[in-house]
DNA sequence: TCTCAATTTGTAATGATTACAAACCAATCA
DNA sequence: TGATTGGTTTGTAATCATTACAAATTGAGA
């Protein structure tokens, strides 16, 4: 329907704008992978984007998905989320902010959290470019589950 | 020198007993991984520890530092830390705190924070079982060296 | 249309970690 | 003492996410 043809369009150049603003040339590719990025409430890997894409766009290649991904970084609109050992998640949500990984349904939660350094002494002078916090556990869901 | 060697035995004994403590049996490898590990600040890699420690044990396998770092983490006298997006660390430190990694000399920092949640709601009825907080940027003394 | 640089793609290499089975060891028992 | 046995150690092979690399494709300008 020419409607939904139209918004998606509207859409795709909105965060084409958005890429461009960032200096980042808005290449297919890259409009629909950053789409995704950002839709997407569950922190994916690459593989999750790589397979959610393939349909879209039949001759994507992983090594993209990863090229994309760190121009992404690099360009600072997204976030690489080191919270599983074996694979990176990533995250267009680029505030300071903690990531919660539940054990049992390996989902992602985002909450905000204040940070105190407690000796304020033992990083005097160090420049800190980056944070990570991870909780870890069984979140509300799984608990009450049972 | 005797004394030397009474000393060595004495300190490894004891490890031992803490091992053994900690349901562990203080195997030679166990013990000498184990006092490796808490003796250096630097929050060593398997394969730091496994270069580390082939002069003493020159039959060691890094198989076996895997295996006896993953007891040790089971039993809950070790912690991995995931700093680093291509190899693990390790800590016998187990109390929570955080860390700072410096991205000019790769050293690890140890911190202590306060870290209190600011949407209380978020993570209610969430039960968190480990924490890691991770900073990333440049240490005092490779800025002062300019 | 031609050119050129950037982007995309497929394949091969890397390297930390894990799987697995054989060898070894230390304690117990006949 | 010698056999048994379960846990520990060891070496090798497999796994698998990520990176390296070079060829193919694209697309904006001349
Ligand atoms: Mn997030
Ligand atoms: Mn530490
Ligand atoms: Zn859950
Ligand atoms: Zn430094």
């Amino acid at each position: 329907m020419s409607t939904n043809k139209a918004g998606d369009d509207m859409h795709s150049n909105h965060v084409g704008e958005f890429l461009k603003d960032n200096g980042i040339k808005p290449s297919y590719q890259r409009i629909k992978i950053y789409e995704y990025l950002m839709g997407s409430m569950t922190h994916p890997t690459v593989d999750t984007i790589y397979n959610a894409l393939c349909d879209q766009i039949p001759t994507l290649s992983k090594t993209t998905v990863y090229n994309t991904l760190k121009v992404f970084i690099d360009k600072g609109i997204a976030m690489a989320i080191t919270i599983d050992d074996n694979e990176v998640r990533y995250d267009t949500r680029t505030d300071v902010h903690g990531h919660f990984k539940c054990e049992k349904c390996n989902e992602i939660y985002d909450f905000k959290a204040n940070i105190e350094l407690e000796d304020e002494d033992v990083l005097r002078g160090f420049e800190i470019t980056k944070q990570q916090l991870f909780f870890y556990g069984v979140c509300k869901h799984c608990s009450e589950a049972k």
